[in-house]
RNA sequence: GGUCCUCUAGCUCAAUUGAUUAGAGCAGCCGACUUAUAAUCGGCAGGUUCGGAGUUUGAACCUCCGGGGGACCA
């Protein structure tokens, strides 16, 4: 007995999604899909660790449908796609929500809480959500393996990392530096730039600025001659001015010497600025003042521009120190004008103002042109900046009492000295008390060190913990030298497919041509440690690469008695087991590993250096360490199984972060990409546009949505509505409509075959139809399936899945359901199982099966019910899923652009039609004679009479005719094909459209005949080809006529007396069958009907009285002179009276 | 402040990469169908392609200027 094809009493995808999972899970349908494609080609994707310590939010569900997508539709091309998950479990947020719960700070961390408690903390805490993670993972049905994930604070984790590590110190990557950082001193940390990209991080703040005159020590002569020559240099942050050491000019910019007064003193001076700016600092309106007529207290100061130079005349001129509260170092090399290509004229005055130990580009410059940073040196011994790490210039008390006395101006200094350079820095001070910068404005201002003072409003960053801005400052730090890959890396980008391009171009390739050298520093404590161990004078230091190098080091440390004992004495080296690894057996993480010792070869003792590492070196070394390589797995990965990936796909904000830390990996130490092929998506916006937060409560909860709808239909949406790398305005409307127009309808498809299906008992054993003996309308739908599988495979080969989900759905909607199933219901219902109506079935089913396996990456779950119900019913593919089947394979000799053009033809026709009678005020259902298609070539006529049947059944008309030119009634008109005639005719291209639009008919005709015409206007002559122009029949006078294109027709709407009359017949059909529904007959319920006698309708009924009976079971239709109850018609023109009744 | 992306119907998106009637779906209005029926279908209406200038025979598309939105970076 043949199983029949299952028939849903009710269409719900949230359950059919659970159903489904449930069957994935008992049948361990993900595991096999694996296993299925064992020894095939693989195809390697990676997944970028998600961290667990907050729960997943709407856009994880983005993400991760298109990566399911691919690695789903990969499989079912045959491929062997194995995928891990991963967890990345290091890092500041992780730190911080467990100081948060904790209710501690950073501060208390070694005090309050051991190292190794809080790390332990830090373990728990960042795998708070992971059960959520792990649950929306299996109901959103993205499949990855979570049994085994790659964990980053993982012992072979970590071990890896030092392993590339080494690998990168070998080759010279790895350096110690002391650079500008941002710097959070309530935190006490410096920053990474992904956190300080945090929203909310920058915020417009306003700030006290000043425009500072620095006195000339070398003036130009002309400089001279009026006041005291002085530089005008602006800053944002006047605290800075003390530890000024030079002023930067542009090599390029036009300077100019402007002689005018200060506006506070009213002292004359000649001033130096860059000639664009002049009037941003010297009221025009003054330019016509006399410089002898200025008065003190002035409004209008008069100025004047005496000389201009170029930025390189005044490289070299030195100045005075501004605050001479602080002698520099090497004080002789210091206060003097360097170049520097960053100076622009859009603001201040085109001299910046550098302090080498506050700001990073002021320290680029200032190296280069050898100018000494002023820095101090306090009782340690240490050369500090001005500003010591909680944010205040430094106590004396805190210096070192030799330098106070030679160095400092005490007398000057005392009365900054404790000053935070932030008020937020200053727990006793609020927004409203006086900041250093006024301080120090006013005491410019008083010594005519000020120019102009102002408020002036900025984007500036913020801690985006404690809320307070951000100090650039100097720190020391590790660094990779990533800038020795720039070009490499530049190189290997070219080759990689993004989508979209322009991100990998632009955002990625601009991002990797101004590359700096990788900060990898972090002073935190739950983090992979930096291997590194150094002696004191940082003379001499290790790099450590494996756990078993460490050892060997422990070894020779015990030996010269740093170390007592190696105190993982329990671990066993070259044991790869889990439980070697075990963090009770062996930890690598601090306090533990701080308190080895090592040896250096010179026999002094080594620390490590206390810093851990960047977690984006973690997450960005995952293809190594994911498969513990080198230590295992070395083969898999050296062979290409593993490494590198064909794809990867995260979000468009992982660009400098995942994506670049991948690659900068990879080619540091591989010479190779990551990846092959990468989508970075974009955001998921709130449906206003705005960005999703729990703050706002806008955010979408990913498990209500997926409850709610299911998740097929949330997955088709996000991928079918825009581009992945497009925002995504998120409406759940959007998810609603999804399911009723697309899984609605093919729902329907399939309940409509299904119902017949059973009836008929088809299972799909027969042989197949032959299609040469299929009617036309099957042979099309399955030349435009196979069009389509072709379509949608590349699609998904070329990493568009939008493309490859809206033409499935444009097929299933518009062709298949819209016009395959509804023009082809008849064949459908009773009689025996004719061969049409076998080949009904087969098409339809080879149309549904074929659309399961297209549709199942996007949407797996209800593309694995459909496929189930099709096949368990026939048997014909046994897969236990559709994941586990072949993807299709077009057939292209199925493809016949002839019948697509001709259906295209139908449909375009009936429409036109349609419109006609709607102007026209003619129902549907009254029949017309006929509509007139005009014929200008031979296979025109081939064409429609093609598809004249199901033309003439779906507009309700009795005849299609052809009228060819030969009785010379057609109206003609000529386009133009601009493509074709626009090179040939370039600027004439206007008039000769113009003459061509307005040829006369016989002129028309001539081109017709001669193949071509010449045309010839403003002196120039064309010769227009036929093929360069579109004749079209334009009108058929007389008649009523619609243009659609090239297509024309007119339908002829004179509704004769016997028309009239069938109309009316169908009418009463009409009416009648409304009358037994709403009186609740059944369907089988045989009539009577009586009707009132009436001239408008009398010879209708009799004429058409067997039609009406037969279409509404009637028995008997009579015409009375009154009816007893009548039921009143309206049929627009006049009124019927009518009694129908139960037989 | 810099770089990049983006702006098309009320809404969400197209437009074969420069071609002359700028298209769909949704929403709206009008209607049809009534053995896929809590399903389905048709028609109508809706546009200064953000504004401006330029290049071109021809611009939604290329260039420049300006505006809105967004991302990334300093």
């Amino acid at each position: 007995m043949a199983k029949k094809f299952a028939e849903h009493s009710n269409f719900n995808l949230s359950d059919i999604n659970k159903e489904v999972l449930k069957q994935w899970e008992e049948k361990d349908l993900f595991h096999k899909s694996i296993k299925i494609r064992e020894g095939a080609p693989s195809f390697v994707f990676f997944e970028g660790p998600p961290s667990a310590n907050g729960m997943p939010g709407i856009h994880h569900v983005m993400a991760r449908s298109i990566k399911d997508i691919f690695c789903r539709y990969k499989t079912m091309k045959g491929f062997h796609v194995k995928r891990k998950a991963g967890w990345d479990t290091h890092g500041l947020p992780v730190e911080l929500g467990v100081e948060k719960e904790l209710g501690i700070t950073k501060e208390d961390i070694g005090k309050k809480i051991s190292v190794d408690d809080y790390n332990k903390a830090c373990r728990t805490n960042v795998m708070k959500f992971t059960k959520e993670w792990t649950d929306l993972t299996k109901k959103m049905g993205y499949w990855v393996d979570l049994e085994s994930p790659y964990i980053t604070y993982d012992n072979k984790y970590i071990e890896t990392l030092w392993y590339l590590l080494k690998e990168l110190y070998k080759k010279g990557y790895l350096y110690k530096g002391y650079t500008i950082q941002p710097y959070s001193p309530a935190a006490g940390t410096g920053l990474s730039s992904h956190e300080l990209n945090q929203p909310g991080c920058y915020r417009d703040v306003k700030d006290t600025t000043v425009v500072a005159q620095f006195k000339m020590l070398d003036p130009k002569p002309e400089m001279t001659k009026f006041g005291t020559p002085y530089f005008l240099a602006w800053t944002t942050t006047p605290w800075t001015l003390s530890s000024n050491t030079a002023l930067c000019v542009g090599p390029n910019i036009q300077y100019v010497a402007v002689q005018s007064y200060n506006p506070y003193t009213g002292q004359p001076a000649t001033y130096v600025v860059a000639k664009d700016l002049v009037n941003a600092h010297f009221n025009p309106k003054a330019a016509e003042l006399a410089l002898e007529d200025y008065k003190e207290g002035d409004k209008l100061i008069p100025f004047k521009v005496i000389a201009e130079y170029k930025g390189t005349d005044l490289v070299g001129m030195k100045y005075e120190q501004l605050m001479n509260w602080i002698t520099p170092e090497n004080a002789d090399q210091a206060f003097r004008v360097i170049p520097g290509d960053y100076v622009t004229t859009e603001d201040g005055t085109g001299i910046v103002h550098i302090a080498p130990t506050f700001g990073a580009d002021d320290a680029k410059v200032a190296k280069a042109a050898g100018i000494p940073p002023l820095q101090l040196v306090d009782k340690f011994g240490n050369l500090r900046p001005s500003v010591d790490l909680t944010g205040k210039f430094y106590l004396l008390s805190d210096l070192d009492p030799d330098y106070v006395k030679s160095r400092i101006n005490v007398e000057a200094y005392k009365k900054f000295e404790g000053r935070f350079v932030k008020n937020a820095y200053d727990p006793n001070l609020t927004d409203k008390d006086e900041t250093l910068d006024i301080s120090i404005c006013m005491d410019m201002k008083v010594n005519n060190q000020a120019f102009k003072i102002e408020k002036h409003v900025h984007n500036y960053p913020h801690c985006w913990r404690t809320d307070k801005p951000v100090l650039y400052y100097p720190l020391d730090s590790w660094f990779i030298k990533s800038t020795k890959a720039r070009e490499r890396m530049m190189e290997l980008n070219k080759t990689i497919q993004w989508k979209p391009e322009s991100t990998g171009t632009g955002r990625f390739g601009k991002w990797l041509e101004n590359l700096n050298d990788w900060n990898l520093s972090r002073s935190r404590y739950w983090g992979t440690p930096l291997p590194i161990w150094r002696t004191e004078e940082g003379t001499e230091e290790k790099c450590i690469g494996s756990i078993a190098e460490l050892f060997e080091e422990i070894e020779k440390s015990v030996k010269a008695g740093f170390m007592k004992e190696n105190p993982w004495k329990n671990f066993k080296v070259g044991d790869y087991s889990k439980e070697n690894y075990d963090p009770k057996n062996i930890d690598l993480h601090r306090p533990y590993i701080d308190s080895i010792i090592l040896v250096s070869d010179s026999g002094k003792p080594m620390k490590r250096e206390a810093d851990l590492i960047d977690v984006w070196f973690d997450s960005g070394a995952m293809p190594f360490a994911q498969q513990h390589y080198p230590f295992e797995n070395k083969e898999v990965v050296d062979n290409g199984e593993f490494y590198p990936a064909d794809f990867i796909a995260e979000g468009v904000d992982q660009t400098r972060g995942w994506f670049f830390t991948l690659h900068a990996i990879s080619t540091m130490i591989k010479d190779s990409v990551a990846f092959k092929a990468v989508i970075s998506n974009g955001l998921v916006l709130d449906k206003n546009g705005n960005k999703m937060s729990k703050r706002l409560g806008n955010a979408v909860d990913p498990f209500g949505a997926i409850e709610k709808y299911g998740s097929d239909p949330l997955r088709w949406y996000m991928i079918t509505n825009a581009s992945p790398w497009d925002n995504l305005k998120f409406d759940t409307e959007g998810i609603e409509e999804v399911r009723r127009k697309f899984f609605g309808t093919l729902y329907n498809t399939y309940s409509f075959f299904a119902l017949y299906a059973n009836v008929d008992n088809f299972t799909n054993s027969q042989p197949q139809v032959p299609m040469a003996k299929r009617p036309e309308i099957d042979r099309w739908i399955i030349s435009l399936l196979n069009s389509l599988v072709k379509e949608v495979d590349e699609s998904y080969n070329d990493y568009e899945p939008t493309k490859a989900g809206r033409a499935i759905s444009n097929f299933v909607n518009d062709h298949l359901s819209n016009w395959y199933v509804r023009l082809n219901r008849k064949r459908f219902w009773g009689g025996t199982l004719t061969e049409d109506k076998l080949a009904a079935y087969q098409t339809l089913y080879t149309c549904l099966d074929t659309i399961a396996r297209l549709m199942a990456p996007i949407s797996p779950f209800y593309a694995d019910q459909l496929f189930m119900d099709l096949n368990n019913a026939t048997g014909c593919d046994k897969s236990e899923s559709v994941h586990l089947a072949d993807f299709p394979k077009c057939d292209e000799s199925l493809i016949n652009k002839t019948l697509e053009e001709r259906m295209q033809l139908a449909q375009d026709i009936s429409s036109m039609t349609l419109s006609l009678r709607k102007k026209e005020n003619i129902k549907v259902r009254q029949p017309l004679k006929q509509i007139m298609v005009p014929i200008l070539a031979e296979h025109e006529q081939e064409n429609v009479e093609a598809v004249k049947d199901l033309i003439m059944s779906e507009v309700n008309v009795k005849e299609i005719n052809f009228v060819d030119d030969s009785a010379g009634i057609l109206v003609k008109k000529i386009k133009p094909d601009f493509k074709k005639l626009g090179p040939k005719c370039g600027k004439s291209m206007k008039a000769v459209a113009a003459q061509l639009q307005t040829l006369p008919q016989e002129e028309i005709a001539k081109l017709e005949k001669n193949g071509s015409y010449e045309i010839c206007c403003d002196g120039v002559c064309v010769i227009v080809d036929k093929a360069d122009v579109e004749i079209l029949s334009e009108d058929i006078p007389g008649w009523l006529v619609a243009n659609n294109g090239t297509i024309t027709i007119a339908l002829d709407v004179t509704i004769t007396p016997e028309l009239q009359k069938e109309g009316i017949a169908r009418e009463f059909i009409n009416r009648i069958q409304n009358i037994r529904k709403s009186s609740g007959f059944e369907i089988t319920d045989k009539i009577l009907i009586e009707i009132e006698k009436s001239e408008n309708v009398n010879a209708a009924v009799e004429a058409f009285k067997e039609y009406i009976s037969s279409q509404v079971l009637a028995n008997s239709i009579t015409l009375v002179d009154k009816v007893a109850n009548p039921t009143e018609l309206d049929f627009d023109d006049f009124k019927v009276n009518i009694e129908v009744k139960k037989a």
